[in-house]
DNA sequence: TGTACATCAGTGAACGCGCGTTCACTGATGTAC
DNA sequence: TGTACATCAGTGAACGCGCGTTCACTGATGTAC
């Protein structure tokens, strides 16, 4: 009973073959982490004989590595999206991109991992690179927008600042992003947009509530 | 020439083999990642037959949860020793912690990679959960000591800023520490010092450079 | 101090497994005329 | 519209490999008397 007999027989051509890899590959990395990923599995998800893949991906790094790059297109597309040219405001906008890192890092998890987690190097696939240039880029014009109107004196150095952001919402994201590392009594989104605030704060880009 | 004959054969105990899968354990991980490493590879690094170490080991996953283990508790020793009570002053033994963080990220960077990135569970042993719970405890007293003086009203959960605390320096470490991640202008120890210093202004709790 | 014996910590051979990868092949599709 | 043929995208079998783990074993060590 190998096939069921109600249901046409698989056509050989599985027609969308790649694509079913990488839909594959992404559930196998939501499931068991990148590092259980395997291209045999993935195939054998598909329906697909172990060499099949082969056709479509040089290698299994290279699946991972189609992974990663479309991750981090779809992540550079959101937090574009959220910057949104820094309307209405830069700082709202720049908050919103603040969740929208956090929300990819949650919803797209297993993007999420094979960015991050997989040992994908970056100058694996020059897409790759270039697209984790732009998601940075927008984390570098958006700071560089919010502290414009700052006196040259109190501004910080753009990319250092860049780097802030990124540290942290990285570190919120893999410590306590779902959940996993000790059950905090406040959410990652919480947790990332109260230190956003604070350090923002810092910097003099939003009012403190002292009392002075 | 399976060995030297300089040398007096190798005994056939080994006298130290638990302690020295650790430490070939450890090598392993630096090398190669924490998921580059294997039994076998650690047995055939200390000269051992690959069913020698099930002599001190249950299994593979029991050596790298020792090893994680083992690095919560020197973690949690070096953030002890950084913040040293509080002395001489909380802030400065604050930034103390936040240093001795990075640093031990950057020089025991296996027991980093063992205790964050190896994917072993905090409840895998008892006694490295605890250690980690150590660690953390830390953090909130640190936290604790330097918030006290505030107003309650601008007092910020200690939590919370722990949690921001362990974020910034976890994403800090991961992204940047050696150089890994994109060749940062600015080295993760200087990322950390700022970063730490204008969360922490933004919390009033060192002087603002405001102008007003 | 010497001997008998239990215990400990290794050996060496073997296992089953799943993986990544290769190869010659073949069924299906698309194109030229 | 029909046929011939090149190309494409699969199959199925096989490979070598290293891993985790087991087993009966044996050499070395420690202890009781």
């Amino acid at each position: 009973m190998a096939e069921d007999s109600d249901h046409p027989r698989r056509p050989y051509h599985h027609g969308n073959l790649r694509e079913a890899l990488v839909a594959a590959a992404l559930d196998l990395i939501d499931e068991k982490g990148p590092n259980g990923f395997t291209f045999a599995e993935a195939a054998r998800a598909v329906g697909v004989t172990p060499a099949a893949p082969y056709r479509h991906f040089p290698d299994r790094d290279a699946l991972m590595t189609e992974v990663a790059r479309r991750g981090f297109e779809r992540f550079a597309d959101a937090l574009e999206r959220a910057w949104n040219g820094g309307e209405p405001s830069p700082l709202s906008a720049f908050e919103a991109v603040a969740r929208a890192y956090l929300r990819f890092a949650r919803e797209d998890r297993p993007y999420y991992a094979a960015m991050f987690d997989a040992g994908v190097p970056r100058n694996a696939d020059p897409a790759l690179g270039a697209a984790a240039g732009r998601a940075f880029a927008v984390l570098t014009s958006a700071t560089g927008a919010l502290t414009r109107h700052l006196p040259p004196a109190r501004r910080p150095p753009v990319h250092m600042m860049s780097y802030h952001i990124w540290a942290l919402a990285h570190g919120v994201a893999e410590l306590f992003g779902d959940g996993r590392e000790r059950r905090a009594p406040i959410s990652a989104e919480d947790l990332l947009e109260s230190g956003v605030g604070i350090y923002l704060r810092g910097l003099g880009l939003i009012p403190g509530d002292r009392d002075d």
